[in-house]
DNA sequence: GCCGGTATCAATACCGGTATCGCTACCGGT
DNA sequence: ACCGGTAGCGATACCGGTATTGATACCGGC
């Protein structure tokens, strides 16, 4: 294999310094016409494509935005992903992922080796990070952006919305339909914790009547299948159990629609009504749904927006060369009932 | 803010030179130890967490693995990813991901960035490079590995399977159930080779037996909606079309399984016996299907498994030193024809 | 014809690490 | 007591770019 090109060789190609050549290169002021193209020219023809490792070292700048997110299986966070790479298309700036597996030390991990990377911004899932983990992001010295939650503090800023408040809302509208005997699903909600906020809001807003889960599967036993198993596998299988326990529930919440779609499917398989005989309400809107005959209550999120607007705030910040970018925006999720609001009770 | 810490700033705090305190942070030999628990002990004190970039460049050696994939919206790729992540930890090596959004000129870029990081391995998906990007990767020097696709010339290492073979397999198993009307839904065709192979090798295996398609939809023109709109809402969309122009196909096949399950929903609206009037086929083996209650034909691909092999091979590339890895990992896919075998005519 | 100013390029000093090699001190063997 | 060997550490030279400063030539104005 022939030796990697360096800008040396670029610049003796072309017959100009080293410097002439990077800076034609990068398309700075000072380089005459002619030199420009001739270094272009010589860049090509021996296939020269740079070195960032060397280029951001030198100029202690880099294009990188680091995107840290606790899941790809769940749908949401490659769709948050999606809103981050269209945001920071045509930019300068490019997104660098990283997954945890929702662990805090995978977490804490993942950070430290973004930063070491000494990327422009961050944007990290969640509001609660560990104090080591947050402790990094607050020194790093560049634009964070927490996605997702913003029932808390965030270390810069923040795009999301209220999980609790979501899980809340879900539970006033659904108790507005008149249903009163709830089960719940969840999966992970030990690692989850936004699901586990969203069901605290909810289970709020129950007891607030007085009521509660009458039966509720949190899955935080049984790692093994819990890991494996396709999400909406997942959820039928527990409906299933759920129903078997509690036959007489009139509405099951679950912490995401994947479960709930599962929930359905279980319905449909065992020849229940819904939402006649129970209701399902699952969260997060996914495009799964909109196609689906069958409707089940679920709210809408704004993933995608979600990301680009985190995009957009480290891209302003960079660019503006503020210390701080410290705005809070909320996208707040819309509730839609499905076949739910005809056949309210 | 205060000034980032280097690694001058551990040895000084710890009383030993810059070589010493890089020797132990990096559990390289030749360090007592004392001098190691030093460092570690300065590094923990004052913050320090180092600088990839100068690390990188000063060693000639980065731990990153680059994955190029088309899309993120397609959950294949997002479960590729997972593969990458997952086969990749507890090792040295790290994924950094791009997408390409089916674009061959953003696959250049995108590559291009990647090898200007000076990457230990790339991970590409497809065969069918432009002869531009195709140059670029094989001149990079480290090992490259091509995914999904298996037909064709891989640059270096492949993993996948033959698209088109593919195609073929589910029409020879789908002639055998009876089946003869065939119809076709697809989307993004002009984009997507390898949906496009697929249906080369699908529309080959008719021939053979003096079929065609009797009306396809491909979805090239309508950019538009096409775009925006959920996979299954569009394939919902396009199957009633199709039926509308078509009733009496016995049997549509879809270019994948989002496609195919927005087919089912609009069956299932529309009171279509699937299988019974008209069979369903899709391509993937989406963990959607495997919960739901109706069962339409698909092609099992190990996504996962591709992705895992994929960084497997980068790795033990990488570790035993060889230029070249130039192996090729067929995973067939395994058809499943759901209520298809029992329903055959 | 002299002068300050501007456009263009080159030389040099880093950026923050790691590879390499040399030096010292100390070890056991004879 | 002498010697080769090795463990432990540090000085120095890079890695491949970019920021900075300095040098050169050429310009119009007086």
């Amino acid at each position: 294999m022939k030796k990697r090109k360096t800008l040396a060789d670029v610049a003796a190609a072309a017959g100009v310094s080293k410097m002439t050549a990077s800076r034609a290169l990068r398309g700075d002021k000072d380089v005459s016409k002619a030199n420009i193209d001739k270094v272009k020219q010589a860049a090509r023809e021996i296939g020269y494509y740079g070195n960032h490792l060397a280029a951001s070292l030198s100029s202690k700048r880099t294009d990188l935005i680091g995107v840290v997110v606790p899941s790809l299986s769940n749908t949401v966070f490659p769709q948050v992903m999606s809103g981050v790479t269209d945001a920071l298309k045509g930019t300068a700036l490019q997104p660098v992922f990283g997954v945890t597996d929702y662990d805090p030390e995978a977490e804490y991990t993942t950070i430290r080796n973004m930063l070491s990377w000494r990327p422009a911004g961050l944007i990290v899932t969640g509001l609660d990070q560990p104090d080591e983990s947050r402790r990094l992001l607050a020194d790093a010295g560049i634009p964070i952006v927490q996605v997702m939650d913003c029932d808390g503090d965030p270390v810069d800023a923040c795009v999301g919305f209220s999980q609790s408040r979501a899980g809340h809302d879900m539970a006033a509208a659904l108790l507005a339909t008149g249903r009163r005997r709830f089960g719940y699903v969840g999966r992970n909600l030990h690692k989850d914790l936004r699901a586990a906020k969203r069901k605290k809001g909810f289970l709020d807003a129950l007891r607030s009547q007085g009521l509660d889960f009458i039966d509720a599967i949190d899955g935080a036993h049984r790692e093994g299948d819990e890991a494996t198993l396709p999400a909406i596998a997942c959820g039928r299988r527990k409906t299933a159990e759920l129903l078997a326990r509690q036959p007489d529930l009139d509405c099951i919440h679950f912490s995401n629609d994947d479960l709930a779609f599962g929930g359905l499917c279980h319905c449909i398989a065992a020849g229940i009504d819904v939402p006649g005989e129970v209701a399902l309400a699952g969260f997060n809107g996914l495009g799964l749904l909109e196609g689906f005959p069958g409707k089940i209550a679920t709210s809408h999120t704004a993933r995608r927006a979600i990301g680009e607007t985190a995009a957009r705030v480290i891209l302003e910040t960079v660019e503006s060369g503020e210390t701080d970018s410290g705005k809070i925006h909320i996208l707040t999720p819309t509730i839609s009932l499905g076949d739910l609001a005809v056949a309210a009770k």
